[in-house]
RNA sequence: GCGCCCGUAGCUCAGCUGGAUAGAGUGUCUGCCUCCGGAGCAGAAGGUCACAGGUUCGAAUCCUGUCGGGCGCACCA
């Protein structure tokens, strides 16, 4: 497709004296006028004349430069169709070379990404809520993947903080009272809300609980460190158990924890440049000279332990120290948008020019139809509870339509997640989400079954076709000029590199998700209407080179998206 | 109070970073299984692009203000 653009971009270029990689080229409103179009608005200044006649002037001039490509001044805008032969030669031809490749590029190779995503906090269930940072994480790490980059996924869990304190304290106290190790997450979720329950009226308990963290933060190896370490251990396996299930996996899982030994490190290298102020007691970074009323960013709280703050910015200078990334990106909610702000003003006061490669990647709220999130509430759904009844339905929709399929249970599982991932990259990121069972259950319209179903469907045409001896045509344009009439269709295949491109460059699964949607929408209309099988065998032959390609490009979007791409459910 | 984000069909959302007549899904109504899989297809109906100004050849898109909603605002993470 772009080899399309290029050319057209050369050949105005060449008649107007612009320069050509900033000439904008543009679908047509109407795809009847036109594959693509240029608008010639942006040249009548210079040129001085009305953009009709200098569309007119330049379809005259172009007429016969563009080998496969027409031209026609329509108003404005002068508009190109390229020939469907060649189009499909092209188009079909590149998917075919390419195949699980097509859509991808070596555009990122020699420069780095480090991606910071999921990242739960230890002792706390796993619910819908973080399943937005996960998920849109390993998309966008995988985008970046299939576009050359070297890509490091970081999930930085919340092993670290005052909580932790408070959690022992509890332990110590109540521990006997829950089952830590048949059920530790339930277990320490109770022990939590036991703590600030009576923590209101009982000082003993607060400062027991700042005690502990102020031990657990001093390294010393004794009972306190031992019991935060088994926490740790009996949450992540939890967590294993989840990723696993989503296919999701990290380069590194370093909790807050692991930047631990580089706190006081990081404290001297921003009071070295010289930053640094003692305010009440604690040290800051005052930033209210990049945004007004913007607070200061703490270092070290008045009892000398550090902050979450803190503890990013060691992160981020790990990072770099050993990453030397061209992106850094924090796949975090919204809620977070000042602490990043902040991190970043850090950086720029401290005169560190990569700042600008830190990008804070923020997601909506979800809150449920009765309110926010709230897991001492009760106000939570579980992940795994949502993947389950996923799951179920799933395996009752297969049971009742598909009766004979080969393995029930993985596609149940395949369809069920799928349901769910591509549900939560539908819309774009930064909007908030009223979580709607009925919704993410839903397996019609424009939903990740929706697009798995065409995916099979295409493939199940593919099997037909080798049982009846039927071999796709060859790539060449004489013998696809039968797609004629399959213009858009090829249009919008030959639109993924693009769609990639983008979406990786805007941290922006949603992309890819609408585009998929689009390219099933136009395939299950167009097999409604167009007859692969059976027919004229030149044609069919076409047909079936549509298809194939097709069905690679829906599989390579869904795998993007971290949703398997079924033969058969 | 201050800051950031959002506001498009009854509902959930797109709208290609300023271009031609604002599009999907869902819901409602109507058709389509002797035909490659009906988790589907085709059609009808549904709009003051929150509101008011401004910028220019042109604004849902950019700027200002108002209203409505979300999030945040020093010793939590």
């Amino acid at each position: 497709m772009q080899v399309f653009i290029d050319r057209i971009r050369a050949a105005i270029a060449a008649h107007s004296g612009l320069d050509a990689a900033e000439l904008k080229i543009e679908s047509p409103r109407d795809p009847s006028l036109g594959d693509l179009a240029f608008p010639c608005f942006p040249l009548a200044k210079a040129l001085r004349k009305a953009p009709p006649a200098i569309a007119a002037e330049l379809g005259e001039k172009l007429t016969g430069d563009l080998e496969g490509i027409s031209v026609e001044a329509a108003g404005p805008y002068l508009n190109f169709r390229i020939d469907r032969g060649t189009l499909a030669a092209q188009v079909l031809g590149t998917i075919q070379e390419e195949g699980e490749g097509f859509g991808g590029s070596d555009e990122g190779s020699g420069k780095t990404v480090v991606l910071d995503f999921s990242s739960p906090n230890i002792a706390k269930p796993f619910h819908v809520g973080h399943l937005r940072s996960t998920i849109l994480g390993a998309t966008i790490q995988r985008l970046h993947d299939a576009l050359g980059y070297r890509t490091v996924g970081i999930n930085h869990i919340g092993d670290w903080g005052s909580q932790f304190g408070k959690l022992v304290a509890a332990i110590q106290r109540w521990g006997d009272e829950v089952d830590l190790e048949g059920d530790p997450i339930r277990s320490l979720l109770t022990l939590y809300i036991r703590f600030h329950d009576e923590a209101e009226n009982d000082p003993e308990l607060v400062e027991a609980g700042r005690a502990a963290f102020r031990e657990l933060e001093s390294g010393e190896e004794g009972e306190v460190r031992a019991t935060w370490r088994r926490l740790t251990e009996l949450s992540l396996a939890e967590f294993d158990r989840i990723y696993q299930r989503l296919g999701v996996s990290f380069d590194h899982v370093r909790g807050e924890a692991f930047y631990e030994p580089y706190l006081e490190p990081t404290i001297e290298r921003i009071r070295a440049s010289g930053i640094t102020e003692e305010s009440e007691g604690a040290l800051v970074v005052r930033l209210d000279e990049y945004e007004k009323g913007a607070p200061p960013c703490l270092l070290r709280k008045t009892d000398g332990t550090t902050l979450y703050a803190t503890r990013d910015l060691a992160a981020v200078f790990h990072r770099w120290d050993e990453f030397a990334f061209d992106r850094c990106l924090y796949v975090v909610g919204s809620d977070q948008r000042l602490h990043f702000r902040q991190l970043k003003y850090v950086l720029r006061r401290m005169g560190l020019d990569w700042e600008s490669r830190v990008e804070h990647v923020d997601f909506g709220m979800l809150s449920l139809p009765e309110g926010k999130l709230s897991t001492r509430k009760g106000q939570v759904v579980f992940l795994e509870d949502l993947l389950d009844r996923a799951v179920e339905q799933a395996g009752a929709i297969i049971a009742e339509k598909n009766p004979d399929l080969a393995d029930p249970e993985r596609v149940a599982e395949e369809v069920g997640l799928g349901a769910v991932v591509f549900h939560d990259q539908k819309r774009e990121r930064v909007k908030d989400v009223v979580f709607d069972w009925d919704e993410v259950l839903s397996f019609e319209g424009e939903t990740g079954p929706y697009v798995q179903y065409t995916h099979a469907r295409l493939a199940s045409i593919l099997r037909k076709a080798v049982e009846k001896g039927l071999e796709a045509a060859e790539l060449a344009p004489e013998s696809l000029a039968g797609l004629a009439d399959s213009g858009e269709l090829l249009l919008t295949l030959g639109r993924f590199p693009t769609v990639v491109r983008s979406a990786a460059a805007e941290a922006e699964p949603s992309i890819v998700t609408r585009y998929v949607l689009e390219l099933a929408r136009e395939m299950n209309s167009w097999y409604a209407n167009h007859r692969v099988l059976g027919g004229d065998p030149e044609e069919s032959r076409a047909r079936l080179a549509l298809v194939r390609g097709a069905k690679i490009v829906i599989g390579n979007g869904l795998r993007l998206l971290g949703v398997a791409a079924p033969e058969e459910m």
